[in-house]
RNA sequence: CGGGGCGUAGCGCAGCCUGGUAGCGCACUAGACUGGGGGUCUAGUGGUCGCAAGUUCGAAUCUUGUCGCCCCGACCA
């Protein structure tokens, strides 16, 4: 391709409204342009980039036995009322009406068709297992689509869905989409962990995530530095440790604490440790208050109180809320004297003499005990953890904290969507079973952005070669020098001969912008003709990672250039 | 949905407080010079100041409404 009959509009200024660098870079370099919040065009360049990630995807589904095909983007909403999901979802499903008044929605995910393609077609058992998967416009209407392709509301994902007759099938299909998905994200040359992932309101067994490591990232995950143990926050298990605080009790004693609310603000005022004050937090659960305790220097985890409790919808009291159960603003709530249902983390267990809210304005209480002052109901794993917690797994190891970014989610789905639409087979005994389901995705445009958060530097974007838009630009310095532009138009068409994705830099622009768009667009290896050095025959060849230059003949560049391609697409 | 902020040329911004008919840098067009890390000079093109109503002799500027966008939070296979 020459550069010249190409379109790739690349920006010298920082575009005011993006804030992390793949969504700069990626606007910088003329491959995304905005067109409404969290939608976008995905210009030559960037697409070029996104289909890279989607042949791998496809190359590595197909040799995992999965099948493509292509279900639309709208979905009509019996479907959806069917699952029971069309009430469930709620605003982030994007919903209309065609002329007819008839309900529609656009497809945030296809459980629902691909099952319901499933149920019509599946009578046996013979005709399982069945992996299906497509790659797709989805649509979701984010809260707050944010960090371009990171984020939108509109986006490219690549689903799949299994089907098997049993859930020991199910677990091997899960199995082979987890390995498929592991060689997905090496060959697309990104730095990523899979963790254990909560499996939410969806319920089923096992759920993991893939989470390209970036500091940029949505997502905490959590790691052990002495084993395999990877999570994401809302899953990852704190280490049941009670070390008991052997000091004898002291007696209660109420002291006054102005306008002191934060556990921040109390210890400092007591000249208290944090973790020596236990924190007490007022949720409605399924609308009925609950006293969550934890030590002073956690932080609440959401998702496993919610489990713990077995309800079905959890918010942190609004302010009122914790007036009326408490008895005083904000800032004041402790357990001692409460009613209420009163759940704490595990920690809090071998606490002595700690301190806690007073449930009166300004007031706190000092050598606070269990049994003695307050009881609690239940003791459970309600927290976050932290750096330097113990491994739930091994011996020794430490829990490590980092930012991910979440590319993939393999998920078993058991019978959830297969009962509720009905999706059966017979059995070799002639009786009628229910399919067992798994689902699969990938972001598309997200691993993108995600592998330019991790591929970077100063002057743009250092694609890995697997899913750079192009292997190989030509900078001609002097397209006006015919013995320049002939040197450059023959490495050109040769290496495009030998299946090297080539862009051959013909404007006639400064030497200096050439070099910045070349770096900013992130091309792996960069040939410079100019008439300096092709007096003796020679070009430069520079590797955009690391920045090596090196001065070769042009036959030496050529095979050099072949070779680097090559052995990196090889694996 | 709560809090904060921003809409002025393709992009990044100033002007607004204190009303007087729009400016800077980049980009773009033409020419000349230049030619290995976004070069220089000259001459140009381009804006009903998001939209609507109001106040006023006069509104980018003040008021109200509205739309859009961004950030923080809550929300979220």
């Amino acid at each position: 391709m020459r550069y010249s009959q190409y379109f790739i509009p690349t920006v010298k200024e920082i575009p005011a409204d993006a804030e992390v660098i793949s969504h700069i870079l990626m606007l910088r370099a003329g491959m995304i342009r905005k067109v409404a919040a969290g939608i976008y065009n995905y210009l030559p360049l960037g697409l070029r980039s996104i289909r890279k990630v989607e042949q791998i995807i496809r190359e590595e589904m197909n040799r995992a036995g999965a099948l493509e095909l292509l279900m639309p983007v709208t979905t009509p909403a019996e479907l959806w009322q069917e699952s029971g999901r069309w009430e469930k979802y709620g605003k982030e499903l994007l919903r209309f009406r065609d002329r007819k008044e008839a309900e529609f929605c656009m497809g945030p995910t296809h459980e629902e068709t691909v099952t319901d393609i499933v149920r019509r077609e599946v009578r046996s058992y013979r005709q399982l297992p069945l992996n299906l998967y497509q790659v797709q416009t989805k649509f979701r209407d984010e809260i707050r689509p944010r960090f371009g392709l990171m984020r939108g509301r509109e986006f490219i994902m690549k689903d799949a869905y299994s089907f098997d007759v049993d859930g020991a099938a199910a677990d091997i299909s899960y199995e082979k989409m987890f390995n498929a998905y592991r060689r997905i994200f090496q060959r697309c040359g990104l730095n990523y962990r899979a963790v254990e992932a909560d499996t939410g309101s969806i319920g089923g067994s096992s759920s993991h995530e893939f989470m390209v490591l970036a500091d940029s990232g949505e997502d905490a995950i959590v790691s052990c530095s002495g084993c395999d143990y990877a999570a994401n926050m809302e899953k990852a298990e704190a280490k049941q440790v009670v070390v008991t605080d052997g000091a004898e009790p002291l007696p209660l004693e109420r002291v006054a604490t102005p306008e002191k609310r934060s556990i921040q603000e109390v210890s400092a005022f007591l000249d208290a440790a944090t973790s020596s004050v236990v924190k007490s937090l007022v949720f409605l659960a399924d609308d009925k208050p609950v006293l969550a305790l934890l030590r002073g220097d956690h932080e609440l985890n959401e998702i496993k109180l919610k489990n713990v409790l077995g309800c079905e919808t959890l918010e942190l009291a609004p302010d009122a809320a914790v007036e009326k159960v408490t008895g005083a603003p904000v800032g004041f709530a402790g357990p001692v004297g409460l009613s209420i249902r009163i759940v704490a983390d595990q920690t809090v267990a071998g606490m002595k003499n700690f301190i806690v809210g007073g449930n009166d304005r300004d007031l706190h209480l000092k050598n606070a005990n269990l049994g003695r002052d307050f009881s609690v109901e239940l003791f459970a794993d309600i927290r976050n953890v932290v750096p330097g917690d113990a491994c739930p797994r091994c011996n020794g190891g430490v829990m490590e904290i980092w930012r991910g970014i979440e590319v993939g989610h393999v998920f078993k789905l058991g019978t959830k969507y297969s009962e509720s639409l009905k999706a059966t087979y017979l059995d070799a005994a002639g009786k009628e079973q229910v399919i067992f389901m798994g689902c699969y995705g990938i972001g598309v445009g997200r691993s993108v952005a995600a592998c330019i958060e991790q591929n970077h530097d100063a002057d743009g974007i250092i694609f890995p070669i697997p899913i750079a838009p192009f292997h190989c630009i030509i900078s001609a310095l002097n397209p006006k020098d015919e013995a320049v532009m002939a040197a450059a138009e023959q490495i050109y068409n040769e290496l495009t001969a030998a299946g090297v994705e080539t862009l051959l830099d013909d404007r006639d622009e400064r030497p200096g912008s050439k070099f910045k768009d070349a770096d900013l667009i992130g091309i792996p290896l960069r040939i410079v003709v100019g008439n300096k050095n092709l007096v003796n025959g020679n070009v430069e060849l520079k590797q955009r990672r690391g920045g090596a230059v090196e001065l070769l003949p042009i036959a030496d560049a050529m095979a050099k250039v072949r070779q680097t391609v090559a052995e990196a697409l090889a694996q």
